[in-house]
DNA sequence: ATGGTATTACCTACCGGTCGGTAGGCTGCT
DNA sequence: AGCAGCCTACCGACCGGTAGGTAATACCAT
């Protein structure tokens, strides 16, 4: 007998195929991986995982969908409830550039990356959820901006203005890189939702466009080896 | 044998070969096209197609340093000489964004969407002329920021929101949406570079954590039928 | 407790088709 | 004559996917 004997709670072992096929296909992109290979670091046979799953594009789709669900658990969950729409903006920013930074889930890598790779009802169905997304950015924009809290500003560029910040991440962040994803997370954070000093005390009024608490912080004078990738 | 560089005599062909690839390899990604289509599409042969080339990858490192050559043209010369840094940055951020807006340089694309495709010294050259313009932004952002033009950022945070901004963007942008290329790099310049009023006449103090010249603009108040893609 | 029957979870072996790439031949221009 | 440019024909490997079998387990009436 094959080393089974454990029982394996039915959902989960769906589970991990998800992750380690998930793993792969952000290592070498959807197209660029053979099911053979998902089988295979799967410790299967390619038709032991056609036990599995339907076929190449629904084993995508689960992944996406999956990605979604941990984004929302990691990310909107946590931050939906925040009733001053620029805090709840801050924290979004925040939440949702340590997802992508930490590795925890290639799922959400691969929502990013693969934004074109699916078709028809499964396209249509994950790029749905997305747009909850988009149109809860929207809105706390358009919040913050009535409230005068922030620029004016479309609340459509201000929404993919934040998304492309926090999201295009993925391509250059390198864990061991001069900038912790923390320190990327602040700098962020500040850059586009500034706070405002509590005491209105003025050095010079100068050209600066807007007045900051953070003195210069970690900030470090242009060093130019980033330990980063290119974009 | 044939030597990488391309003579210049009989270069129109070649280019026309490169730019048929790259709307193809833009439409359906690199591992999704197949040698096979873009030979079909230069209306040859898969080996008609090979006497041009070397082999697939070297296709795609072609492209994507024409893509670079179209960028430099485009965006950098037309930009890199000019003295403010903060105007500098404004311009370089709009000439970007309509450079990734109007379909013109798939080649660009591709470089965007195929970040991690290119291995070896491929990848590390087309990195290499990436990371120029990656200095060029962050010496551009420490300049504004010791000139007190711009918050105080870490230049490196600068430099990538800027970009994530604006190369995010051939993700979600659809010519027909409501937000014309225009008015997105108007929108998008103003977010990160706000324009200062000429004379500092101030209403009230208040919470709003920059005075703007521009009272609101095109902005339309939350329609939310964007017209756009999500992210 | 027992035997029978489904069901689950895999396997081997194979399918038609396509992949990137090449050998070698045939034109037509210089 | 020589060569660029392009062709037909083909290569071995691999693609996504399936047919059909097998061992182990789950359920269940007796």
């Amino acid at each position: 007998m094959t080393h089974t004997g454990r029982k394996p709670d039915e959902g989960e072992r769906y589970r991990a195929i998800l992750e380690t096929a998930a793993r792969l296909i952000c290592e070498r992109g959807y197209e660029g991986t053979s099911m053979q290979e998902i089988a295979a670091a799967c410790r299967m046979t390619k038709a032991g995982l056609y036990h599995h799953i339907q076929n190449k594009e629904q084993l995508l789709f689960a992944i996406m969908n999956y990605g979604m669900d941990l984004f929302e658990e990691q990310v909107l969950s946590k931050v939906q409830d925040i009733a001053d729409p620029v805090e709840r903006l801050r924290a979004c920013m925040r939440h949702n550039i340590l997802l992508v930074t930490r590795g925890w889930s290639k799922e959400v890598i691969i929502i990013l990356h693969e934004h074109a790779t699916l078709t028809g009802e499964a396209r249509a169905f994950i790029d749905a959820r997305k747009k909850k997304y988009v149109d809860f950015l929207q809105e706390a924009f358009a919040q913050a901006a009535a409230q005068g809290r922030i620029r004016p500003v479309d609340p459509t560029i201000g929404a993919f203005s934040f998304l492309g910040m926090v999201l295009w991440i993925y391509k250059w962040f390198k864990p061991d890189g001069r900038l912790t994803d923390e320190q990327i997370a602040d700098g962020m954070v500040d850059l586009l939702f500034p706070q405002v000093a509590a005491a209105g005390a003025e050095g010079q009024p100068g050209t600066s466009p807007l007045r900051v608490v953070r003195p210069t912080g970690t900030t470090g004078p242009d060093s130019s080896g980033t330990g980063t990738e290119t974009p």
